[in-house]
DNA sequence: TACTATAATCGAAAATACTAATTAAGGCTT
DNA sequence: AAGCCTTAATTAGTATTTTCGATTATAGTA
């Protein structure tokens, strides 16, 4: 059996196949760039292949560099999961844990959740990144995030996932558009262009036309939103109805307005919330313990 | 962050856990026992916990020590495929490939693939192992196994599959004892304890009595063979009926005897054949491939 | 008590990793 | 086109780490 490739050399290439430059690459290795460059080369030598194109002036990663570069991304987070798991003495609720969570549950969630954590595990270091499914999803691969709250469902992409619970959709408008509907709001009642969605970035936008059942595409006017707040805003100044889900509405989000919310039409008119992490994680404890403590801040807490 | 633990003394880790006596792992990894002491040593220091308990005439692995273990070992497997397919240089039908396969499909598969694969993938050298789905599994978590060959549904523990083709089971009786049968064969026709089945470590028995309804257990013979060749030794015997699958039975398994094939009852009276590999590998080109080579070979595929 | 087997320790030797300085080549500016 | 800057590779010397063989310490066994 040849040798196998040392966890230094693998972490340069990665550093290379981020900085794309052999300077910087070393410099954030904390290593000079000679020891940089004869790393890369004894990886291609044990390797037996070339991993990157050189010329005098410059590089390209070869597309078996490229996916070697995946590969050790994988093996260099595994071991540092290793790393903290034995470090942390299995104390499941210790130490930092990275989350990432989508635009349209996050400034619902991280209020209580913090504040809760705070009580219960003092110690856990909570940290939070707000983005869109794919970014985060891309994140979590990398290694640079260890787990995420996403709106099921969702391509996973061989991640894996606990169900949280449901989150109902409410249709919102202004009380004065609300007068002569009833629940649940048949949308044909609704003049064309009256929805407001947001930006098809957001899975929300996407899981709440499917959930609430809204075939008929003339409802949905084409300008989007980018946030909810500004989708309650825009309803509020009487452009037209909205989606908005209980969670939000449950933290306050139509505080001072004049909207009413409405039941929508939709046999489970709600999104899944879950849990997302990796499939070769040993934190399984710790995310299992996370999911029970936040689904029960959700409105229809489905785990346990 | 703290110093990663190196790849070679995670493997003294795992040497040490196999042959629980710190020679013989010094002597598998082919350095002295003072390299593979310190080694160790040195790893608990890295990780900043006790992996084992030692007293000066032996040891014990700790539970942290075990689960370090396990860790490690995903680890290294990964790093090795990772070495694999890099020197491989992308070719994915050359070299070595581990399969695992049940008992109750290798005997019919088996020789129709290495013949067939020598003619396409003349460089493919493929290692085929026998064993119960309990234990396939528990290779391939340990990358004793590259993939495994499943009948299916199955508690996949977290590993991936793809679904081949389905293997109808036929009720398999001898002659005199169908002539007043009509099919699809009524269990109540049949006498008590005439229905033989195998050991319940085969996967099949389970499958077979799902698949094709068979409700009424007292049909059953509490005497249990321990191959499909016994099964239908025993039903040549004239001493019942049994479900053979129709690979078995495409493969000559019921060639030279007196036995007919009958249609059991059943609305899918068929198992499902899977191709099993770890979510983490990188050879899933390879086995993509092999899937459908397999398939091919199968009495329905299913894949492409 | 001598003998065997075990794992830890120690010091020297060997292998490896690292650095600073230098080289070589391409692109840019003047 | 000359000079300068940036880039990655090379070189040679140094520092560090790894490894080994020998030894020690301990416990069980004949």
């Amino acid at each position: 059996m040849s040798k196998l490739p040392s966890l230094k050399n693998l972490s340069y290439l990665l550093a290379l196949h981020q900085h794309q430059n052999f300077n910087r690459a070393a410099q954030a290795c904390n290593v000079s760039q000679s020891t940089l460059s004869s790393g890369i080369q004894n990886l291609e030598e044990q390797l037996g292949c070339q991993l990157i194109e050189r010329d005098h002036k410059s590089f390209l990663f070869t597309g078996m560099g490229e996916e070697v570069v995946e590969q050790a991304r994988r093996i260099l987070t595994s071991t540092e999961e290793l790393l903290y798991f034995a470090q942390s003495q299995g104390k499941i609720m210790e130490g930092p844990l990275r989350l990432g969570c989508i635009p349209t549950i996050a400034p619902f969630l991280v209020g209580p959740l913090t504040k809760q954590l705070q009580v219960d595990y003092p110690k856990l270091q909570l940290n939070i990144r707000e983005d869109t499914t794919e970014n985060l999803l891309h994140l979590l691969r990398n290694g640079e995030l260890d787990v995420l709250v996403l709106a099921l469902p969702v391509d996973l992409q061989g991640n894996q996932s606990y169900v949280l619970g449901r989150d109902p959709f409410k249709l919102v408008m202004h009380q004065s558009m609300a007068d002569n509907l009833h629940e649940p709001v048949q949308y044909n009642q609704l003049p064309d262009n009256s929805i407001f969605l947001l930006e098809k970035e957001h899975c929300l936008t996407g899981h709440a036309v499917a959930a609430c059942e809204l075939a008929d595409s003339t409802k949905i006017n084409p300008f989007t939103a980018t946030s909810l707040h500004s989708l309650v805003q825009m309803a509020d100044a009487r452009l037209g109805a909205t989606f908005i889900p209980q969670m939000a509405i449950d933290r306050g989000i139509l505080n001072g307005t004049d909207l009413v919310a409405l039941q929508p039409t939709g046999q489970q008119a709600s999104r899944e919330i879950g849990l997302v992490y990796r499939p070769t994680t040993n934190r399984r404890q710790t995310f299992r313990r996370l999911a029970e403590f936040i689904a029960q801040l959700l409105p229809e807490p489905l785990l346990k």
